[in-house]
DNA sequence: GTCGCACTAAACACCG
DNA sequence: TCGGTGTTTAGTGCGA
């Protein structure tokens, strides 16, 4: 069955977005006029970092854990695009069900036991990705080419977050996209300047100047203002599992019970390349964003103790964020925020986060949690984000 | 129907 | 001069 094919068989409420969304979801990259620079995508792919941006590839992130690891090999981080193979992956994946998993007792275990040998992540996530990729059924990948459901920023986030330094020249960051979403590769570099766009505009990226060297002129790092990170996180996280409790709550039975649901039976046809794609980075951002509130130096909330449930410094869960990451009190919440979030002060700044109860700890775990669940190809039906893209852009515009 | 947001496109300026 | 980068503005579509 194809991707296709099963997405047919979904409600369309429960179909991926980017099933969901017609041929004219971004019509424009489809349609449009291909890509004047279309070698450039790809060419720029396999200098991910490497060479390029020497700090972002020697340094040594204080937070280089396995969670960097996995963050690395997922990105391909230093490495060129090509280095990372379905192995690294299925490594790291591996490695976050061993431990994560195993370390995140929130909901008991049997939550996240599904039965580990027969985990559909063996069986799938990664291998489908080069699978799916080699395949020939063209018709079949065109879905899974289909724009990602995320938004720039969260790509954008995504992407500097992965990288040891974290931070990134926007070229490398035109390299993560492209090599963990495939999709771009193919549309025009119109995606270029709306990352370029959210960049200067998202007042959740900062531009680093660059020491090497470089001055201003080009080639800036960008990295994640800290007190936007775990905004970001947890967008990522709203985006990418909206429902996340929808199945992180025990079903009545097993999902590998006798009657597997539509994800599993997904899994096992090697149909979530993309889905499993997604997963890896969602799952690594919530678990990163969750160590790095532990180390992260611009933290002034200090280290946070998982096992004490008390009082940890998350982000608001206003439901205006679920939307607007970048929302925060000073600057208009509007989409431009161009000089607004350069006039804001760097670094940290007071008053934006919120101390969240427990019962919101307890949530947020329990996302984390379903999430792994997610990434284990335990998903709930299919519950795909509510896609904020756009499902058709009319073609011709002017 | 309105509003906010994400996205796209385009233009322009700056820099190497 | 050219290409990459960064900024800004305008317009569009979608979901709430």
């Amino acid at each position: 069955m194809s991707l296709r094919g099963w997405s047919a068989n979904l409600p369309s409420s429960l179909s991926p977005p980017w099933n969901r969304n017609p041929p004219g979801l971004m019509g424009p990259v489809v349609g449009m006029s291909p890509d004047k620079k279309a070698g450039s995508p790809g060419s720029q792919g396999g200098a991910c970092g490497a060479g390029t941006l020497p700090e972002a590839e020697s340094a040594s992130s204080p937070l280089a854990t396995s969670l960097d690891r996995l963050g690395r090999a997922g990105t391909g981080g230093a490495g060129t695009e090509g280095e990372t193979t379905e192995d690294e992956e299925l490594t790291n994946l591996n490695w976050l069900h061993e431990n994560l998993l195993q370390n995140f007792s929130l909901g008991g275990p049997e939550d996240i036991e599904g039965s580990p040998d027969e985990h559909p992540l063996s069986s799938s996530s990664s291998s489908s990705i080069s699978s799916s990729l080699s395949g020939g059924q063209a018709a079949e990948r065109d879905p899974l080419k289909s724009k990602p459901p995320f938004s720039f920023s969260l790509l954008i986030f995504m992407a500097i977050e992965q990288s040891p330094s974290k931070s990134l020249p926007v070229k490398d960051i035109y390299s993560w996209i492209l090599q963990h979403f495939p999709y771009f590769s193919s549309a025009p570099t119109g995606w270029k300047n709306s990352v370029r766009h959210n960049l200067s505009l998202n007042k959740c990226f900062r531009k680093v100047e660059r020491s090497l060297g470089k001055t201003n002129g080009k080639g800036s790092l960008w990295c994640v203002d800290p007190e936007f990170r775990p905004t970001l996180a947890q967008a990522l996280r709203k985006q990418h599992f909206p429902n996340t409790h929808a199945f992180y709550t025990p079903p009545a039975s097993p999902p590998s019970a006798s009657s597997p649901p539509h994800h599993l039976l997904l899994m096992e046809q090697g149909s979530a390349l993309r889905e499993s794609d997604f997963d890896a980075a969602t799952a690594m951002m919530l678990l990163k964003s969750a160590s790095e509130q532990h180390s992260d130096p611009y933290d002034q909330e200090g280290p946070i103790d998982l096992s004490r449930r008390g009082e940890v410094v998350l982000v608001s869960r206003d439901p205006q964020q679920d939307h607007n990451y970048s929302s925060s009190p000073p600057p208009p919440l509007s989409r431009d925020v161009p000089s607004a979030r350069r006039a804001q002060a760097p670094g940290p700044v007071g008053g934006k986060r919120v101390r969240l109860r427990h019962a919101d700890l307890d949530e947020e775990l329990k996302e984390a949690a379903g999430s792994l669940l997610h990434l284990a190809g335990v998903r709930p039906s299919l519950q795909v984000p509510k896609q904020r893209g756009r499902k058709s852009r009319k073609i011709s515009r002017k």
